[in-house]
DNA sequence: TCTGGCAGTCAAGGTTACCGAGTGCCAGAC
DNA sequence: GTCTGGCACTCGGTAACCTTGACTGCCAGA
C-alpha cells in the first residue's frame, strides 16, 4: 500500500511526533530518516501522505501530525513490542517476586505497576468468572435471630459467603443440621452444584438446605467487574488542555464505559485502539492498549493502558503484554492461596509483606 | 476583633468571592450588604482588612480577594451549617434507604454520594480497629499440601481469615483435632482470646493449633487503612490551572499522606482546614471539611471533602455532617449484616440491589 | 524523477494603544 | 470624628498591528 519511502517517511513523522508533541516538518524528517532525498521530495511524499490521510496539517505553515490512520499503519508495521528496559524489567521482576495478599489487592498494585512501567494511566479489569475451585468446607452459620450466614471455603482458598434470611422457627439445631447436610453434599464438589440435598427427614431442615442451595446458585453481586485504575493522574501529565483532562478523567469515572470499551477492543482481536477507533468520541485523543490476562488457561481478565494518541505504542505493548503474562503466571500458581483469590474474603500469606507502600495512584476499584 | 461592619465586609467578599471565583469591589459589596454606606467607605474597612491579613489585592486595580485567615473568619462565624437542598437531602435518603452490600462498598458509594452531593472530592477512610466481634464459628481448612485455611465467622458476620503453614507430618486427622480443639477455645469470645488451646495430648495437633492461635493474633496487613476517593474527577473542574490539577492529583494518588491528612485534622479537633492551616504546601489551594464516623459508639473512621478554599464551606459542612451521621446509623445496624463489616469476605444481603450503577466517579481504594 | 529556489501562508510573539475596573486619597459635608 | 463624593492614578486585559520564522506548494531546470 505504501511503498518503503513513504512508509520511512510516515514512520519518522509517527516517531518525532510523539518525541516532541509537535507537527513535523520536512526538513526534520530529512536529517532524521536518511533517505538520501531532499526535503522536497519528502515534502511531495507527505502531501501524498496527506491526501491518502496518514497525515494532518494542523494549519498551512506547519509541519505534519499522524492521523489515527498514521498510527494504525505505524503500530502495525511495528517490528514487535521492544524489549523492556533494564530498570523497568527490575520493577517488574521486584514486583513479581513479592508475594501479594488477597486477588484484590494483587490487581490494584498491578494497576499501579503497569501505570508506573508506562507512565500512562493503566486499567486492570478483575476476573469475573465464578470461582471454579470445589468445595473443601461448607458452613452455616447463625448469626442473629433470624439471619445466618453460608460460607464456602474453595478449594484455592478462596471464600464464597451468602447472607440466609431463616424463617424464624428454625432453631439452631436444625440450622446445624442443614450445614451438616449441605457440607456433606457441596464438599469435593463445585459450589454450585446441581441436584437436590439428601433429606434428612425433617421437614424445616430440608427446606433451609434447599434454600440454601439456592442462593448459593445466584451468583454473588461482586460478578459484576471490578475495575482497578492506576494512575489516573497521569492522563493530567500527557495532556495540556484543562478541557481534554476533564473529558478524559470524566470517561474514567464512569468505569462500566471503560469496560466495555476494553472488552469490545479485546473482542475484535486487537491489542491496540487508537483514537476513535473505539466509538468513545471523548476519549478521541486516547489510544488504548490491552492483553488478556489467564486463570487456569482461559481467559479470566483484562490489563490494559491508556494514554493519549501519541503515546508510545511500542513500550506500551511491551509492559502490558509483559504484565499480562506475569499476571497469569502468578494467578496460575494454583493452590497458593496468596494469589488465586477472588471474592471470597482476604488471605494473606503468612509470608506477605506488611501494609502495603503509601499508595502511589489514584487507584480505582469499583462495580462497573 | 472586626467590628460588625468589618466583619459583614468580609463575609460579603467572601461569599461574592465563592460563587464568582472574581477579585471582589467595594461597590459590589456595596450594592449586596446592604450596609447604607457608600463604596468608599467599604473601600476604606477593606483597606484595614488587607492590612490585618483577611484580604488581598492581586493587584493594584483589582478587587479584594479573601486570604485564609478570612475565609478562617468567615467559616468560623458561620451561623451553623445551611440546611442541605431538598434534592440532596432526598440523594442522601435515597442513598442510605438502599442497603448495601459489604462494608468496603458501602464505603466507596458513599465516597460517591459525598462527592455528589458537594461537587467536590470526597475522601471516605474505612474503620481500621479490629473487628471487635465475638467468633461464632471456627474452622480450620487444608488446602493444598502444606497449607491450611483458618477461617472465622464473627458475630457481626465478618469473616477473619489466616492461610497457616502446615510442617509436612501433619495429617489431615490431626488438622481436624486442632480445628475443633480451636473452635472449642474461641466460640463465644473474641478472636484474639488470650490463653493457651487446651491440650488435646497429641503433640503435633498441639503446636499446629497453637501457631495458629499465634497467627490469629497478628493483626491482618489489611489494618492498614483504606482510602475511598469519589469524584477525583471534579477536582479538574473546580480549578482551571493545569498545574493546580496536577498538583491537587498528585497528592491523591499518595493516599498515605491524604489519611494522614485527614487525621492530622481531626486530631486538631478541627472539621475544617483551609489552605496552608494543613502543612501540605502542594494543596495550599484546597480546604479539606472533615468529620468522623462512628460505629458501636467509637469513631471507627473519617468522611471528609477536599476542594477548593474558595468552596461553598457551608453545604460542605452540611454534607460532611450529616453523610457522618447516617454512616454512623448504617453502620450501627448491629447484627445487620450487610453493612456491619469489614476486612471479612463479602456478603451480600440478601435483598441487596443487583450489581451496583456504572461508577460514577473516580473511586479509589487502597491501602494507605 | 529529483532538486533548488522562490513565493505564499500562517502561528507566534512582541509592541503599542486604549479601555475600564477599581483603588487611594483628599476636601468637604454632616 | 465619621462619612461621602469626586478625582487622579494604576494596571490588567484586549485588540490591532507588525514582524519574524517556520513551513509548504509549486515550478523550472538538472
Amino acid at each position: 500500500m505504501l511503498d518503503d519511502r513513504k512508509a520511512a517517511i510516515l514512520r519518522a513523522v509517527v516517531e518525532c511526533y510523539i518525541r516532541d508533541a509537535q507537527p513535523v516538518s520536512s526538513a526534520y524528517v530529512t536529517q532524521l530518516a536518511s533517505l538520501g532525498v531532499s526535503p522536497a521530495t519528502v515534502r511531495n511524499e507527505m502531501a501524498v501522505l496527506e491526501q491518502e490521510g496518514y497525515l494532518l496539517q494542523p494549519h498551512a505553515s506547519a509541519g505534519r501530525v499522524p492521523t489515527d490512520k498514521g498510527y494504525r499503519f505505524f503500530v502495525d508495521s511495528l517490528a514487535g513490542p521492544a524489549p523492556l528496559g533494564e530498570p523497568q524489567a527490575e520493577l517488574v521482576r521486584m514486583f513479581f517476586a513479592r508475594t501479594h495478599g488477597e486477588l484484590e489487592h494483587l490487581l490494584h498494585e498491578t494497576s499501579e505497576l503497569l501505570s508506573r512501567l508506562t507512565d500512562y494511566a493503566a486499567v486492570v479489569v478483575a476476573p469475573n468468572a465464578p470461582e471454579p475451585g470445589r468445595v473443601r468446607s461448607f458452613q452455616l452459620v447463625t448469626l442473629a435471630h433470624q439471619l445466618a450466614l453460608a460460607v464456602a471455603v474453595l478449594a484455592n482458598g478462596a471464600i464464597e459467603r451468602r447472607t440466609i434470611e431463616l424463617p424464624g422457627e428454625v432453631t439452631e439445631a436444625q440450622v446445624h443440621r442443614a450445614s451438616a447436610a449441605l457440607a456433606a453434599f457441596l464438599v469435593g464438589g463445585p459450589l454450585e452444584r446441581s441436584g437436590a440435598v439428601p433429606r434428612t427427614g425433617d421437614l424445616t431442615t430440608d427446606n433451609l438446605a434447599s434454600a440454601t442451595l439456592q442462593t448459593l446458585r445466584q451468583p454473588d453481586y461482586e460478578g459484576a467487574e471490578q475495575v482497578f485504575i492506576g494512575g489516573a493522574a497521569r492522563m493530567a501529565t500527557a495532556f495540556d488542555a484543562v478541557s481534554t483532562i476533564r473529558k478524559v478523567l470524566g470517561i474514567m469515572e464512569q468505569q462500566f464505559v471503560l469496560v466495555t470499551l476494553l472488552k469490545d477492543v479485546l473482542d475484535r482481536g486487537l491489542s491496540v485502539a487508537i483514537g476513535t477507533e473505539h466509538g468513545l468520541a471523548s476519549l478521541a485523543d486516547c489510544s488504548v492498549v490491552v492483553a488478556p490476562y489467564e486463570v487456569d488457561g482461559e481467559r479470566a481478565g483484562t490489563v490494559g493502558v491508556l494514554g493519549p494518541t501519541r503515546m508510545h505504542y511500542d513500550q506500551a505493548l511491551t509492559a502490558v503484554e509483559v504484565v499480562s503474562k506475569k499476571l497469569s503466571k502468578a494467578l496460575q500458581e494454583g493452590g497458593k492461596p496468596s494469589a488465586a483469590r477472588h471474592r471470597g474474603g482476604r488471605a494473606r500469606d503468612s509470608h506477605g509483606g506488611g501494609p502495603g507502600a503509601p499508595g502511589r495512584s489514584i487507584g480505582s476499584q469499583s462495580h462497573a
